[in-house]
This record gives C-alpha cells, sequence and structure tokens, in this order.
DNA sequence: GCCGTTTTCGGCCCGACTGTTTTCAGTCG
C-alpha cells in the first residue's frame, strides 16, 4: 500500500476520534503520524521488515502496529471498526467552512444529521437554531459554506493565487497606510496550490488599514473584520487573510504567518526548551518575558544559533536541523538557469516557429535551447515522421550557424509505450542530442507493471531525459501509481536526468521527492514544455520546485553553459 | 497517542475572531 493512502487512513483516524469525542491530542498523534509518513524518505516497508518503524518520532507502540498491519494486508480492522460505527458524511460535513469535529457532532448527536445533504435541509428549515451553540447566523454561514465547497475545489494553483496577492500587496502599499508589506503563508513558501492568500502588513494604523483592505475592487465579500486582522473573499473565490502588526513586531509576525504551521510548531517547541516564548509578536526570554529585539527573520533564526531558513524549505523537513548545524543547500535562482529543455514547435503541437522560439530564449537571457517536438506515437500532438525529422534537423543545422553565440540542442519528447519501449529504432534515436521519455497514455496499469514499464525505458541507451515523472495535472489528474523510490534509483543509476516540468499545472516531479532523489544521486532538467512564447515563462514555478526540494544550481544541468550540457548529454 | 536533563504522569504552541454567550467554546491558521 502506497503511503499517500496510509496517511490519508491516518489523517481519517484523526478526524474519526475527534468526531468521537477522543482527546485532541490522541487525534493529533494520528495527524502528525500522517504527515510523518508522508514526508518519510526511507521505504515503509524496509523499515518495517528492519523492525524500525518505531524509531521514527511520533510513532509509538499504537501507530507502528497500525501502519504494519496496514503495509501487510493491505487493511486495518481499527480503522474498519471505526467506520463503522461513525458515518462516512460526518468526514465530509467537516470540510465546511466553520464546520469543525464538535459543531459536526453536536448537529449528529442531537439531529442525527449525517450527511451534508441532510444538514443544508436542516438549516433551510430552520432545525439547527435551536441548538446550544447554534443561532440563525451560524445556519447562514454553513449554507454558505455548502454552496463553496460544491462551487469551488477549495484549492488554486499559485500562478492565479499569486497574481491576486501581488495586487492586494501592491495596493496596500500604495495606499500610504502600510509601512512594510508582503504575502506570506503558502504563498510565500511557494506550495505549488494554496487554499488562500495571506498578507502581512505593519502600519501605525491599523483600522484604517482593515478599512482600505476590505473595500478593495477585488474584494466581493468580508468573512472576519477585527484590529488586527480581516478575513475576505475575492470574485474567484479565493479568501485572502490580512494581518497587520506593528512594525517592531513585522519580522516575528513575518515568519509565524509564513509557517508551515509543522515549521513553526517545531521552531516554537525548541524556543520553549530555552526558555523562550514565541508568538507572532517576539520572542520573549525568561520569566519576566524579556523581549529578544530582532530586526529581520535572519536575527530570528540567529537566536536559535540557525543559518536563515528560506521560506520555501519552512515544511519541518528537516530545515531546522539543518540550519542548526550549518548544512542548508544554497539553493538554485532564477539567473542560475542558462537554457531551456522540452520545448514543442511547429513541427508537432506547438505555436511558434524554431527561430521565433530561439529569439525568444535569446531575449530572456538564455544562451541555448533544447528542441523536443512529439514522437511518431503521439498522433494527437502531430508527432514527427522520419522526414518531418530531417527538415527539422537541417533548420536547426542552419539556425545554429546563423546565431553563433545560442546553441540548438536537437531533441525529441518520446513516449514511453506500454511495453517499456519507446516509439523510434535505434537508427533515428541516433540522430538527436538528447531525448526526453514520457508517459502519456494507458495510465491505470497496476503499480508494478507501470514501474517497470518506465524502468525499461531509463535503461534505453538513447533516453537522456524522464519527462514528467508522474504524469499529475494539479488540482485534476491524479499522479499515476507506480513507485517512485524505485524509478528515482534506476534514474540514478542510469544516469537518466529527472525533469522538473515547470508548468503550473504540472510542477512535476513534485518537491516532496527532489531532496530523497538529490540524495539517490539523480540530476534534474528544468524544463517548460512550452508550446508557445509565453510558456518559457513558466521557467519560475519550477525554480520554486526545485528550492522547495533543497536543490543547488549544481544539482540542475541548465544551469551550466551549453558546452558542459553537450558534455552531460553525450555521458549516457 | 506520544514523550522525557521537568521522565512513567501530565503535559502536549499560541492567539484572533465569531457567534453564541452573559464569560466562553469552537474554529482556524
Amino acid at each position: 500500500m502506497d503511503k499517500h493512502r496510509i496517511a490519508l487512513i491516518l489523517n481519517q483516524i484523526g478526524m474519526l476520534l475527534e468526531l468521537k469525542g477522543e482527546s485532541f491530542f490522541k487525534s493529533k498523534a494520528y495527524y502528525d503520524g500522517a504527515r510523518t509518513v508522508e514526508l518519510l524518505e526511507e521505504d515503509l516497508e524496509i523499515l518495517i521488515s528492519e523492525n524500525r518503524l518505531k524509531e521514527v518520532k511520533g510513532f509509538g507502540e499504537a501507530l507502528t502496529s497500525k501502519v504494519t498491519e496496514l503495509v501487510a494486508t493491505g487493511r486495518l480492522l481499527y480503522y474498519e471498526k471505526l467506520k463503522e460505527e461513525i458515518p462516512g458524511g460526518l468526514l465530509e460535513m467537516m470540510r465546511i467552512p466553520g464546520m469543525g469535529a464538535k459543531k459536526v457532532k453536536a448537529v449528529y448527536d442531537n439531529l442525527g444529521i449525517s450527511s451534508v445533504e441532510d444538514l443544508k435541509l436542516a438549516c433551510l428549515g430552520n432545525k439547527l437554531a435551536g441548538l446550544h451553540g447554534f443561532g440563525a447566523k451560524s445556519q447562514i454561514k454553513i449554507l454558505e459554506g455548502i454552496e463553496s465547497l460544491g462551487k469551488y475545489s477549495g484549492q488554486f494553483l499559485f500562478p492565479i493565487a499569486m497574481e491576486l496577492a501581488s495586487k492586494l500587496v501592491a495596493a496596500l502599499k500604495d495606499s500610504g497606510l502600510v509601512i512594510r508589506c508582503s504575502e506570506g503563508g503558502s504563498l510565500r513558501r511557494r506550495k505549488e496550490t494554496v487554499k488562500d492568500i495571506d498578507i502581512l502588513a505593519s502600519s501605525n494604523d491599523s483600522s484604517a488599514v482593515m478599512e482600505y483592505f476590505s473595500r478593495l475592487p477585488l474584494v466581493i465579500g468580508v468573512n472576519s473584520k477585527g484590529d488586527t486582522k480581516t478575513s475576505v473573499t475575492l470574485a474567484n473565490g479565493i479568501n485572502a487573510d490580512l494581518r497587520v502588526v506593528e512594525d517592531t513586531q513585522y519580522p516575528y509576525a513575518l515568519h509565524h504567518f509564513t509557517g508551515s504551521k509543522e515549521h513553526n510548531t517545531a521552531l516554537r517547541h525548541l524556543a520553549k526548551q530555552e526558555g523562550i516564548k514565541m508568538n507572532e509578536y517576539g520572542l520573549f526570554r525568561g520569566d519576566n518575558e524579556e523581549l529578544v529585539i530582532c530586526h529581520s527573520e535572519e536575527e530570528i533564526f540567529k537566536v536559535f544559533g540557525m543559518q536563515f531558513i528560506q521560506p520555501e524549505l519552512r515544511e519541518n523537513n528537516g530545515e531546522l536541523e539543518a540550519a542548526r548545524e550549518g548544512k542548508l543547500p544554497e539553493l538554485v535562482k532564477g539567473e542560475d538557469v542558462q537554457g531551456v529543455f522540452h520545448i514543442h514547435t511547429i513541427y508537432s503541437d506547438g505555436s511558434n516557429t524554431i527561430e521565433e522560439l530561439a529569439k525568444a530564449c535569446i531575449s530572456r537571457g538564455y544562451s541555448y535551447m533544447g528542441v523536443s517536438d512529439h514522437s511518431l506515437s503521439a498522433y494527437y500532438a502531430g508527432g514527427m515522421k522520419k522526414e518531418g525529422i530531417k527538415r527539422q534537423h537541417e533548420e536547426i543545422d542552419r539556425l545554429n550557424l546563423k546565431y553563433s553565440s545560442f546553441k540548438i540542442f536537437k531533441g525529441v519528447e518520446l513516449d514511453i509505450l506500454q511495453d517499456g519501449n519507446v516509439d523510434y529504432d535505434d537508427e533515428i534515436l541516433s540522430l538527436f542530442d538528447f531525448t526526453i521519455a514520457s508517459v502519456h497514455s494507458r495510465f491505470n496499469m497496476d503499480e508494478e507493471k507501470l514501474t517497470e514499464r518506465v524502468i525499461k525505458a531509463l535503461k534505453n541507451k538513447y533516453v537522456t531525459i524522464l519527462g514528467h515523472p508522474t504524469g499529475r495535472l494539479l488540482l485534476s489528474r491524479e499522479p499515476f501509481v507506480s513507485n517512485l523510490d524505485e524509478i528515482i534509483k534506476a534514474a540514478a543509476e542510469e544516469r537518466v536526468v529527472i525533469e522538473i516540468n515547470t508548468n503550473p499545472h504540472r510542477l512535476d516531479l513534485d518537491w516532496r521527492f527532489c531532496k530523497p532523489a538529490r540524495e539517490a544521486g539523480c540530476r534534474f532538467v528544468l524544463s517548460p514544455d512550452a508550446h508557445s512564447i509565453d510558456e518559457l515563462d513558466d521557467m519560475k514555478y519550477g525554480i520554486n520546485v526545485a528550492r522547495k526540494g533543497w536543490l543547488t544550481a549544481e544539482d540542475i544541468i541548465n544551469t551550466r553553459t551549453a558546452a558542459d550540457v553537450c558534455k552531460i548529454l553525450a555521458s549516457k
């Protein structure tokens, strides 16, 4: 059983226990366990077979035996019994904004409501108002919550949220009411999808800022409004929270509201051990709570003897320990990138000519690009036949002469066929400087077969890059089920470069796997999978992923010069 | 349910806002 599924079950156990009315800390143990499993770098089966799962922090007797049962049998009796006790609709009800375990339990215990649909009817029938802790407003809020649950998935792609956040920050800065202002939360941590927009500002007149913010044209509704915190809804359904603090509090608050929650919890725990109380308003030392003055986030980390931790790394994924030991990596930056791979042209389903794309790359400061149109079996995308390849290569040769300081690499995006072969013979494959092998069809194979299929492609001596390794489309298509650990191991052994596809819908490889892949010895390429000139600019989203995945310029081949890239491609 | 130089029991991070309360519980981040 794959670890996402296990994490999901542990999470559900936590929720079910809350619904049962058990101690929250018991639930928290399961929530923490779910997160730990999700971020586990070692193979769960190996941990279990070597009897080392209980050494993992947060895993005691109960969690160890439950996860062991799940991995061994694919089932968990304890979980199944819990599900029998508590109707599934209650879990669904907990997704409604404003409905937590206590409230769901209250309507279930008192009114027997066990589904979102029943809850809706009860609100419309004014049945909730009599319940202790519920009133007329609660019913309206719940109805609105149910509506938004259906209308929006509740998650937004990074670029959409970031664009809105930038507008809000710009408007606040223009207002003259704020001293400092920035986005925070998961946006500042550059997560691939976000639930809401967090903005932090410092000001001498917070209520004026709140007033100004809640009246911005982008705002369609105000959810809550206080002196220091206001929450609004924007036109596309995304919520934006603004927190305002005094300017001296800004660095502490910026750290606090950047999160993640898990990073904050872990750092606060460390602080407490050193006799320091930590909240959004400051660091307070000792019994008399003397303020430890910090002018920046850098200084906050310094108090704990740590290097500055970049926001992207703040996921409680080992960054605190590394920062303390001075072992944080020097993360890759946008300006490190010297060239772009995985570009489609009019030779298949791209909309620009090779020369147009070359000029666009040159104007963006790149010194090379790798063209990779679709191969034969991608008939839906106009995959290239032998004659097309010949024409394309002649054109590239001409352009390479014309633009002497810019290099165009000849490549192709191959389909990994169902049997793991690729769709050109060796004679054709030998014509390319590089090849990207990707799965484009037949995602529904079982895990073992799909893993074998991909690994067989990696072993092909002409395959240099593994394209979008999981096939996921954020918020619309799940990654296909494969054993990524095995694939990563094979990629390292076969010296196949792993793509970080920078299309904001893909961002594949996922940052969560970049760190372990790096440790396994893999190299990466950032590639926009561009089908037009505009999409070349998606590279910045890939930089976010690489940084969140602890990658340095060293780990990424297109931070090298064209000459070095030639050597790397030839080395397979 | 987990954990421990405060250690086998008693904590477990901390604060803002809402809607319901007449001082606070629940939710959220």
